[in-house]
DNA sequence: CAAATAAATGTAGCACGCTACGCATTGTAC
DNA sequence: GTACAATGCGTAGCGTGCTACATTTATTTG
């Protein structure tokens, strides 16, 4: 008999993207949004739109639009690249360093949320199933943003 | 430590979903409007779009554009319902049932390939640890259409 | 050095999610 | 029966994803 993981992976994601969506609003961000706000926060240097792009497998469309967004509303600058005039490295500004403290307070706290009552042995085996099941897919656990993975 | 289990169901949900988006695409569907069609074919009664907008937990005017979209490409037709003259009942078109069996065999295709490898109890584990995630996540394994679960 | 190629970004237009609003029909209350 | 609320659906407008095409700047190649 079938069980339909894929219909449960759905629903799983579509909670916790629920979830992130309603905290960032209180913020004035969308989810997409304060995911780009956590990686310009770590990333070595003020990254460019491409390396976003890159690290969350987005079109450069779809990142140019976010970004647009994101400077509007005051929380990133460009500045132009000394080195090569074609591309805009971005800066958080204050306003966006700030928030990105209360995102991450927001995700670690969906972290545990969403394993609370399972034992230290559970979070291990559900951490390696998805895993498996990520690569039967055809992805990677570092795929979509691969900072901060162990 | 803390190990990013939102990250990883953000990861397989989205390796799923490219799957499906590319499978669909060749029969001229979206993964959205294939989740629809399977409704249809299986729905008791012909719906109204409500009743799809109520399955999917989707917004009425998403539901109008996704059905609008399947009716302009022949999947399905509206008949008033002369009961109600404000609802319109979605029937499936002779393509669009033929569409759907294509469907559910890429969906049951996805859903051995995400559990490949596996011993049965393995299965259950995943299967078991999901709907838990679910539940503490303020959700229902039967949330997103519920029909065909067990 | 000039020309072709590659790279970074922007714009247009589409699908799919949302909220807010409007219109037509149905149901209810007096 | 008429007025008011509730229901079903449509449109408008936005954010986020996409592809395709254009533009500007770097790089490579002859």
């Amino acid at each position: 008999m079938n069980h339909y993981y894929g219909h449960r992976i759905r629903v799983l994601h579509w909670c916790t993207d629920q979830i992130m969506t309603d905290a960032l609003a209180q913020m004035g961000l969308t989810a997409s949004q304060g995911r780009i706000m956590g990686y310009l926060a770590h990333y070595p240097q003020p990254p460019c739109a491409r390396d976003i792009a890159e690290a969350f497998q987005l079109s450069h469309p779809t990142v140019s639009g976010l970004l647009g967004r994101l400077e509007k509303k005051g929380f990133i600058k460009f500045l132009c690249d000394e080195q090569d005039r074609r591309s805009r490295r971005i800066y958080l500004l204050p306003k966006g360093l700030e928030s990105v403290k209360r995102i991450e307070d927001t995700i670690m706290l969906n972290e545990q949320r969403m394993v609370q009552g399972f034992s230290g042995e559970e979070r291990e085996q559900f951490m390696a199933l998805l895993d498996r099941a990520i690569s039967n897919m055809g992805g990677s656990p570092c795929q979509l943003c691969s900072m901060k993975e162990d």
